[in-house]
Parts: C-alpha cells; structure tokens; sequence
DNA sequence: AACTCCTACAACCGCGAGTAA
DNA sequence: TTTACTCGCGGTTGTAGGAGT
C-alpha cells in the first residue's frame, strides 16, 4: 500500500512560481505567520499550490534575509570542514551559515564547490608524490651503498619488473607512513617495515636475526619472500651495532605468533572518522572516494584512499591530547551538540586543504612497501 | 543561426520523525 | 498503544540559460 498523497496532485501547479504567486504567499505569511499548517495554508490564500511547495518557496527564497550565490572564502572553508565532519547534513551546516538555506548550500557543494576542492586536492597530491619520490629514490640509493644484499631485492622491484614482486604473505594493513622515506632512518625504519608487515622482535632493542618472528610460516612463503625477510634482518643487525637508535619511539605491535594473523597490529592506526558508533566511518569514506573518483585521472589516487587514515601516536592516543594529529581521537568525543566545534575547534581541521594535508593515505595491500615504489614511478 | 552539451539552481518526491487525537 | 497527519530533510529531477561547435 502505497502513501496517501499530501495534497490533490490534479488540482496543484508544479514548476516556477510566478511573481504573483510569490506576491500572495508573502504578503500572506507576513501578516498572519504560517498558522502551523502548511498543508492547508495554500487553500486559505488561493493559491493552487501543495502545501509543501509552499512551505520550500518561502524558507528558500521568500522569508526575509535570505542571501543567494557569492559565497566567501569563510563559508567554504565552514561547508568543507562540516562535512568532511558530518556529512551531506546540509540542514545542520546551513545552521551555522546565516541566510543561507540547506538546499543552496546542496545545490553550491555539488555543482562547484566539490570540483573547486578536488582541483586543489590534485595539485596538493602531485606535488607531494614527487617531493616523495624524490626522497624515496634517494634513500635507496643510499641503502644499496649500504648493503648489497638489500639492493639486490631492491634492485629488483625498481629496475627489473618492479610489477612483478613477490607473493608476501598475507599481512594485516601496513603503514604507509613508516614506510615513508623521511621517517625510514636505517635500522629503525627497516625494523618498523617490518613489524607492519606483521612480524615481530622479541624485544624492542634485540635486532638480531634469531629474535624476529615471521608474520606467517616462513617455511611456506617463496624464497624471495624469505630472503626479502632475511637481507631485512640482516641490514638491521649489521647497521644495528654502529647505530643506537632508540626504538620506542615507533608502536609496538600486537602480533599474534600463535595465528600468524597480526591480531590488531597496527594499533596507532585508526580510521580519522571513525566514532565506533553511528556509521560516519562509511559514510565518509564513500564521500571521499567519490571526491577522488571523480576525475578518472586520479584513479592511483582512489585506490589508496580505499584506507583513509590518521595517524597519531600511543602518547596522544592514551591522554586524547589535542597536539599534532590526534584529530580524530578528539573528534570522536564531539557531540552533536558541539557542532560549533566542528568548525571551528583548532583541533579540527579548519578546512579542506589542511584536511588533505593531515590525512595519511594508507595503501591497503601488503605489498604497500613495494607498492609505494611503483606509486613513485620507481622502474 | 542552429544545434548540442553543460552548468546552476529551483522545485519535487519520498521517507523518517514527531505529535496530537 | 495505535493511527493519522504534518513537518523537515536529503536525494533527485527538471529546466533555463550560457558556452561551445
């Protein structure tokens, strides 16, 4: 059974209103309000409008101090900042805009203000990867120098058919930013590679071959995959001894030796919209991956956003500090009362580029280590 | 000039929530 | 508690006008 209809379809105009419509609506509800009923107020005034016509044509256009087009720098960075919080909650976000309605807001975000920001988005992404690359490249070069049996891996992956890398084994999430060449200083970046990738150090200062613990039976992985492990191991304890880096400094893992699973191996890792609670973590993602979609150029691009992450460190996860990229920890404490905060909080973002720049994108395979090679152009 | 395509935005539709009887 | 009704919201569609060919 269907719904019964609001008004008498038959009898009711649809489409633009005309100026004299507009004239008998306005003049009505000025002297005498809404009367709390919509529905019947059209048949009071004469006009052969629905009810909620009515209603749509004054809150958006007719009610006094209703501002149209020429959105500000201000209001943007108020829209962008909402709903990458909250989503296409237009109602919510127009409350925080004075004279605008819900349904400009709508109709701004999705004919320029999306295109405007992905455009921005791009060149910020481009940018970046080369600045990486660059220093990814670099980096290699050095550890080759270092020693020859990582660079024969290495040289592998980049040289020879970086498309063709081994079958690792199946490994929980990497992440991507301590795979990330400026933070990959010699024994200690090897040694985090390689707990993201699921593996395991007795003790955080024993970087000897005998204390790592594969992330699965080693004995059934391809010998690449083994000596990949191995020629790690080995740089890691030969650079070990010249070098007393201080490794609690990068997260400890919860690798599962008895299920070779990982179990919740990446505990610094959370997803930035995640409130465990009402489902904001797919709907953002869904709204970020039709952002990135949207030029088909940026398809790399969609693929690492399949994870979209923030990153924050055990100290600013435990205390909820409000320092460096404990966002999203703070952000899950943010009522729907609070929506003030969303936009202007300093620990929120203020608006979509610094957004961008916080985000740290999380290449979900776990091949991420080579994958990242190949996303810097590294052949 | 005529046509097509694109963009912006006004308006509609259907649904869930709230409320009064 | 149930039902009928209205309100308000978000997604979608329709259309006018501009740009490009």
């Amino acid at each position: 059974m269907g719904r019964a209809p609001c008004c008498d379809k038959a009898n009711v105009k649809k489409g633009p209103w005309s100026p004299e419509e507009d004239a008998t609506l306005k003049a009505y509800i000025e002297k005498h309000g809404t009367g709390g009923n919509w529905i019947t107020l059209p048949q009071k005034i004469g006009l052969r409008r629905c009810g909620k016509s009515c209603r749509l044509r004054w809150l958006n256009y007719l009610r006094p101090n209703i501002k149209h087009g020429g959105f500000s720098e201000e209001e943007d960075n108020i829209i962008c900042s909402l709903y990458m919080n909250i989503g296409s909650r237009w109602s919510i976000i127009a409350a925080q805009l004075p004279g605008r309605t819900d349904n400009d807001i709508k109709n701004y975000w999705n004919t320029r203000l999306k295109k405007k920001l992905l455009g921005k988005q791009r060149k910020q992404q481009e940018a970046q990867q080369s600045r990486r690359a660059a220093i990814f490249k670099q980096e290699m070069i050095k550890r080759s120098e270092n020693n020859a049996n990582f660079v024969n891996i290495s040289a592998g992956f980049f040289n020879q058919n970086p498309y063709n890398w081994p079958e690792l084994p199946v490994v929980p999430v990497a992440n991507y930013q301590t795979h990330d060449p400026q933070l990959m200083q010699d024994e200690a970046s090897i040694k985090t590679m390689l707990i993201n990738l699921g593996g395991r150090f007795s003790h955080d200062s024993d970087t000897s071959t005998t204390s790592f613990q594969y992330p699965v039976d080693i004995s059934s992985t391809s010998s690449s995959d083994h000596q990949f492990y191995q020629s790690s191991i080995d740089v890691l304890a030969s650079t070990s001894a010249a070098n007393s880096n201080n490794y609690s400094q990068f997260p400890s893992t919860n690798f599962d030796a008895s299920n070779g699973t990982g179990g919740s191996s990446s505990p610094t890792i959370f997803h930035g919209l995640d409130d465990q609670n009402n489902n904001l973590q797919a709907d953002h993602l869904n709204q970020l991956t039709e952002l990135e979609v949207y030029d088909n150029s940026l398809a790399h691009q969609h693929q690492q956003l399949g994870g979209f992450y923030y990153q924050a460190s055990e100290e600013t996860l435990n205390n909820g500090s409000s320092a460096g990229t404990s966002t999203a920890s703070a952000e899950s404490e943010i009522s729907w009362g609070d929506i003030n905060s969303l936009v202007y909080s300093t620990q929120m973002v203020a608006d979509y580029e610094t957004c961008c720049q916080q985000a740290v994108v999380v290449p979900q395979d776990q091949h991420s280590f080579f994958a990242e090679a190949t996303y810097f152009g590294l052949k």
